[in-house]
DNA sequence: AAGCTGAAATTGACAGTGTCAATATAAGGC
DNA sequence: GCCTTATATTGACACTGTCAATTTCAGCTT
């Protein structure tokens, strides 16, 4: 790693992870294949050993974002604590992650950017669904007693969320019309006008 | 426009609407200034006239994809009807919008290709907002008695079903666990849980 | 220990991109 | 009918992703 060899050694996961840090840096306008090989302090052409194509590379560069993703929404996640604390905290890590990776987040939800069917691409993902998921289930609402109620549950929750963050890095929500500041609690906290089962 | 002149007339136009085409035929990835200058049966150089670079005549195609989002939106909203019954199909247009118009959707929202604070696409965007604004007026929710509640309860509808929609694009929703369809009415009937005052 | 094999890096080339400067064209006002 | 000026063309530039050919070197076989 600290070897300047031929051979790099561990090139795979320092594109990955210098992918990540220019994209965060300097937007996606000024990633490209050869910026990144040149900041992991290789040829232009290196890359080609360990990915395919550029679009590869970035779906690798997303795999890696739902990593963080998910670690964001198990961070403020209190141990022992309400089922809506718990959901409550979940999605505020999401929307925090988005609004402090907002390139990467964008990136990891993007088709023409990235390969959504790549298999570690899904299995990231999933993991981040997953967290939601095992939060949200059990959510009582209105069509509770109809079938498929927590799989419906859990796509509001993860719709609300998530469109919320995208709005709110598009920079659609920035004003409330009493001029304060992001909304971001105001959402978030509809959450406990739904109640649990038991 | 059917004049094969030296000078176009209608470069302008021209261009926006052979670039949404391309976008929408072929997709972000051959998308190119100079496939779209070609389109218009012009040299590769002409659109400088007109837009000062590439991130201009994104900005101003997606402008034209907010007016045309509102056409959904508006589309199927029937003239003498519930607020509950226009409020879903106003969401009902949302979603069938980004579900036909993928390539075109995540123009409008990608802070990465174009302008957000370019003039006109505000103005399109803000009356896109102002469909489901007006319509999710009034709307009646746990927190209906504190401030801003109609700016929350917008917003909280504005995320619901624009995360549904970019969720949806993404392939995420593809799969219920009972193996359905994508699940656009199990979303969109969580409306009818809330209540209209009045 | 020497040699071989193949993975992993380099260099060089190619077509295609956005952008800019210089030039050519023609429409419209005086 | 000229002249101004907007509009289009041509040519060039640096940069991009991708590929082929070549070089380097680590690790296994004998």
């Amino acid at each position: 790693m600290t070897q300047r060899n031929y051979h790099h050694g561990d090139l795979r996961n320092t594109l990955i992870a210098q992918g990540v840090a220019l994209l965060e840096e300097a937007g996606l306008a000024k990633l490209s294949l050869r910026a990144i090989a040149a900041r992991a302090g290789v040829s232009h052409a290196a890359p080609k050993n360990h990915f395919a194509n550029l679009r590869s590379l970035l779906t690798a560069m997303a795999a890696e974002g739902y990593r963080r993703h998910v670690a964001f929404m198990r961070a403020g996640l209190p141990r022992r604590a309400s089922r809506t604390a718990k959901l409550a905290a979940a999605m505020q890590g999401y929307v925090r992650f988005a609004r402090e990776h907002p390139h990467l987040f964008a990136l990891m939800f993007s088709s023409d950017l990235c390969d959504l069917d790549d298999p570690e691409l899904q299995a990231a993902g999933a993991e981040s669904y997953g967290v939601l998921r095992e939060i949200s289930a059990g959510l009582d609402w209105d069509k509770a007693d109809q079938p498929d109620a927590d799989f419906r549950a859990e796509t509001m929750i993860w719709s609300l969320v998530h469109g919320f963050a995208q709005l709110s890095n598009s920079g659609m929500l920035s004003t409330a019309p009493d001029g304060s500041a992001q909304p971001v609690l105001s959402v978030l906290d509809v959450v406990p006008a739904f109640k649990y089962r038991q």
